[in-house]
RNA sequence: GGGCGAAUAGCUCAGUGGUAGAGCGCCUCGCUUACAACGAGGAGGUCGCAGGUUCGAUACCUGCUUCGCCCA
């Protein structure tokens, strides 16, 4: 074996190898128990970030868990295509070199489009392998694949034919920039400082005038009504009657309505139901018409008008300003910050337009949904998402599933010349009801988070009763990042229990959101975007993964920070050094297979095997809890935490002499630990581990292909996890003591002479003066030996060590000494006042008893001191 | 405006009603036949602020400050 771990080409050779093994590739036919997991399908208009990685890792380490505890995994890979972003997407590099979508026409612009979701899914794939995730890419899908075309279609035809999905002019957020309609969740809302104007409307034939408020003054020409609230005594007397409308002179009626908040602005608004979502409702309470002024590219089309005409929008509203002023009708303008809808792809400015539109009704579709998360069907980690998830279902206005865009799935509608209007799922000839050939074809494509919405169970065959919809659905669980809980984990919900009649998943796992090491979102303008691909190579794919599930708890968001991968990359070179050094004792020069020994009589078992067993067997079960409650970072701290701090630090240096000895209960107890530590990190660094286990006989041709540890075989021991506790804290005492008469660390050092005098009761052990001799260079004198005064008491833990020398006398001892000595006697008085206070009282006996302890515990201590240094 | 979350060591983060933890960084010592990608020792924190509950609060409650996210 190498004196160190290399990742790059170990994770090379394990990645090919687990294909030739195809690891990932499930049968349906298998008798075992399903596990399945839906990736969710990262967009293609981009490479993965560290928050992809971040999620691979969690479903990965659950996926190959799930392998090890003996169940038929299933992973499915895939990309979305994302059809507004990457339109967009494109759009930018055509204007970068100087044209357009339109100039270059619909042909070319598909090439395009093409070029870039070939390049980019094989990044995607490639940034997924070489974190060594282990889906099926047998049945890696893309949402614009041709079977995904019949998935929609049917999905769509029959809440069409439910009427479920609907046509109709309304209200749509419009992005003028896009040239297409987004939903509500798509609007991403921005604080701006506008004007906020107040303008003067007579009322019609009588003196006086109403002073409405208003942001946008453009859309005056498009005005309806003027409505003031039912509750508001200042304006009772002018419902009914008619106001001017000072741009163009018509007439409004003044209506009354509880939308109108008479704390805001004068009281009285003015409805423009063309052009506002809150008008556009109460113009349908009130029967009233709608004007539409600006058209598709947020320009004004009012011809009525010609100063305003053909302007955009934020043009025509100094001219529409301007106008006002010159009929006198600004009272007065001031400025205002409010929230402002932006296209969450593109940036521009919404638009609220009345355009016909494709809409399908959520009241309904969402009762099931809701109904599955309060009743605990549902489960969301960490819980608090339930009752975000529930709120949004509520109150749920129908979902806009048109799109005006070159890209994307056609909606399956056709009209005929008699005017029927159908979904299909085949491409039709003829109209179903009359056969008329003469059929026009939507125009409109679907929103990607349709198809999204069907993913769990379209990457599984359906519509067709396929074995793996049989087997694998409903998916194990989902893990995804929070800000897609609306727009894809609640729409995900409502299909599955529409079509499938069964939930897509039981769990759904939140993680964090990974920000740049600079606190912000990840984002290519801001150049924070870190490439998972670069981490592994630099650090390896086991490194990146440990952090991933470190991180994987709770949803903190976590600027991400690459010295923590670090840590994870000593780890498995660590790891790698732990069994080399069992590997050496086998074969000091040769290469061979560790072997797989007998257990030794338990009368063989020395303390520090009997301890580290019995850690062990703490250790199984407390990573398999871990890993049961998706609790990953506690499952690779643990893992850690054992392997470095108890194995290597304490473990391997009491049994190595043993080991080179070839005494069988130390190479029995060596392997036995080590075997079961790489099973247990597998899930989480597979690639380090894979590679150690092969050093092993009797190892599978991978960790996935292992059974999980049970622990059986391995006894609780706390007699020896006493001693052992016991003498840990003596050993780094006196090497504390050691360091400071300087004599610590080296091997060339003076050895000390050394005399238990009075060990603490757990420590009267056989083992104990050669384990601490081990340690730290010291020499035991058989206690008599010497006379006393070649020896200086020293108090260690709570026993009385002597130590040869002056080193009693030692000035840097004495002075730590008596500083150890203050602190004690404040805290015996902390202790005295505490335990003669209502505590001892009211306070558990358990914690009474404790603190009991604990103050006697000072006292021996404060006895040894003082006798230490000759008090 | 409503909701959610966060504030802990120099940095990045865990954590718990009973005297504060990790990794990295820092200081001292050591290249010792598993590992210098290492080992030994050490320094470093009134757990954002103010009240309250409690025998006891970093943790639970209230308010405040700052930051982040979601929704309108």
């Amino acid at each position: 074996m190498e004196t160190a771990y290399q990742p790059g080409p170990t994770e090379r050779r394990w990645g090919e190898r687990w294909a030739e093994l195809k690891l990932g590739v499930a049968d349906p036919a298998s008798p075992k128990p399903p596990f399945s997991i839906a990736l969710p399908p990262p967009n293609i208009t981009g490479a993965l970030h560290m928050g992809h990685a971040l999620n691979a890792v969690i479903q990965d380490s659950l996926c190959r868990y799930h392998r090890m505890r003996g169940y038929e995994v299933l992973w499915v890979p895939g990309t979305d295509h994302a059809a507004i972003a990457t339109q967009n997407v494109i759009e930018r590099q055509l204007a970068v070199e100087g044209t357009s979508k339109e100039e270059i026409g619909r042909e070319e612009f598909g090439r395009r489009v093409e070029r870039w979701y070939a390049e980019y899914q094989g990044r995607i794939v490639t940034q997924l392998r070489g974190m060594g995730a282990s889906c099926d890419w047998t049945r890696e899908r893309f949402t614009l694949d041709p079977a995904y075309v019949r998935v929609i279609r049917t999905a769509f035809k029959e809440l069409f034919d439910q009427g479920l999905i609907y046509r109709g002019p309304r209200i749509v957020n419009w992005c003028p920039r896009c040239e297409s309609a987004i939903s509500d969740e798509e609007v991403e809302y921005q604080e701006h400082i506008d004007l906020f104007f107040q303008v003067r409307y007579p009322i019609a034939g009588e003196e006086g005038a109403v002073v409405v408020a208003t942001t946008r003054p453009e859309t005056i020409v498009a005005d309806v009504a003027v409505a003031v609230s039912p509750n508001d005594s200042r304006f009772a007397d002018l419902v009914g009657k008619m106001v001017v409308e000072p741009i163009s002179g018509r007439t409004l009626p003044v209506i009354s309505d509880l939308a109108v908040d008479p704390e805001i602005g004068t009281g009285a608004l003015k409805i423009t139901p063309g052009h506002s979502p809150e008008d556009f409702e109460i113009g349908l309470r009130h029967h009233l018409p709608v004007l539409t002024v600006i058209d598709l590219k947020g320009r004004m089309r009012i011809p009525e008008v010609p100063a305003l005409d053909g302007l955009p929008v934020a043009e025509a509203r100094l001219r529409s300003v301007e106008l006002l002023e010159q009929v006198g009708a600004l009272v007065r303008s001031d400025p205002i910050t409010h929230q402002v809808g932006h296209c969450d792809r593109c940036g521009a400015v919404i638009e609220p337009l009345v355009t016909p539109q494709w809409w399908m009704r959520m009241a309904e579709l969402a009762a099931p949904a809701a109904a599955a998360a309060r009743e605990g069907r549902i489960r969301f980690h960490p819980p608090q998402f339930g009752s975000q998830y529930l709120g949004w279902l509520e109150g749920l206005r129908d979902w806009c599933i048109s799109r005006q865009l070159w890209l994307g799935h056609r909606i399956p509608v056709a009209t005929c010349g008699q005017g029927h209007v159908f979904a299909f799922v085949e491409e039709p000839e003829r109209c179903p009801e009359c056969q008329d050939a003469a059929l026009t074809f939507d125009p409109d494509v679907l929103d990607t988070w349709f198809s999204s919405s069907l993913w769990p169970f379209a990457i599984l065959g359906w519509p067709e009763p396929t074995p793996e919809m049989a087997r694998f659905y409903p998916t194990s669980v989902l893990s995804t990042a929070r800000d897609i809980i609306y727009l894809w984990v609640a729409r995900m919900v409502i299909m599955g229990l529409r079509f499938t009649a069964d939930l897509p998943f039981p769990d759904v796992i939140f993680h964090a959101t990974i920000l740049g090491a600079d606190g912000a979102r990840q984002s290519k303008s801001r150049g924070n975007v870190v490439d998972p691909l670069e981490m592994v190579e630099r650090h390896g794919a086991d490194a990146l993964r440990g952090w991933g599930a470190a991180v994987a708890m709770g949803t903190q968001d976590a600027r991400f920070d690459e010295t923590r991968l670090d840590g994870y990359a000593r780890f498995a070179n660590k790891l790698w050094n732990m069994a080399r050094l069992l590997h050496l004792a086998h074969f000091p020069e040769g290469t061979g297979r560790i072997p797989l020994a007998e257990p030794p009589p338990p009368s063989e078992l020395e303390l520090a095997d009997r301890w580290i067993l019995s850690r062990l067997r703490a250790l199984v079960d407390e990573v398999t809890t871990a890993y049961d409650t998706f609790a990953l970072g506690d499952a690779v701290e643990a893992v850690r935490r054992f392997s470095w701090d108890e194995v290597a630090d304490w473990y391997l240096e009491l049994a190595k002499g043993r080991m080179e000895r070839h005494d069988r209960a130390a190479l029995w107890v060596a392997r036995e630990v080590l075997w079961t530590t790489l099973h247990l990190l597998h899930p989480i660094m597979p690639f380090v581990t894979d590679e150690l286990a092969q050093q092993f006989s009797g190892s599978p041709p991978t960790l996935d292909f292992a059974t999980w540890p049970t622990g059986e075989g391995l006894t609780e021991d706390p007699e020896a996890e006493r001693a052992m506790g016991a003498f840990r804290q003596l050993a780094s005492e006196l090497r504390s003591w050691l360091q400071e008469l300087g004599v610590g660390g080296s091997r060339s050092a003076p050895r000390v002479p050394v005399r238990l005098a009075e060990l603490a009761e757990g420590l009267r052990i056989p083992e104990i003066p050669a384990y601490l001799a081990q340690v730290s260079p010291v020499v035991f004198e058989p206690d008599g030996a010497g006379a006393e005064g070649d020896f200086a008491s020293l108090a260690v833990g709570g026993s009385s060590v002597h130590l040869g020398a002056a080193a009693a006398r030692h000035s840097e001892v004495r002075g730590r000494l008596r500083r150890e000595l203050a602190d004690l006697e404040a805290n015996r008085q902390r202790l005295d006042a505490k335990l003669a206070s209502q505590f001892s009282a009211r306070a558990p006996d358990a914690v009474v008893a404790r603190e009991r302890e604990r103050l006697a515990a000072t006292v021996r201590r404060l006895e040894l001191l003082h006798r230490t240094l000759g008090d």
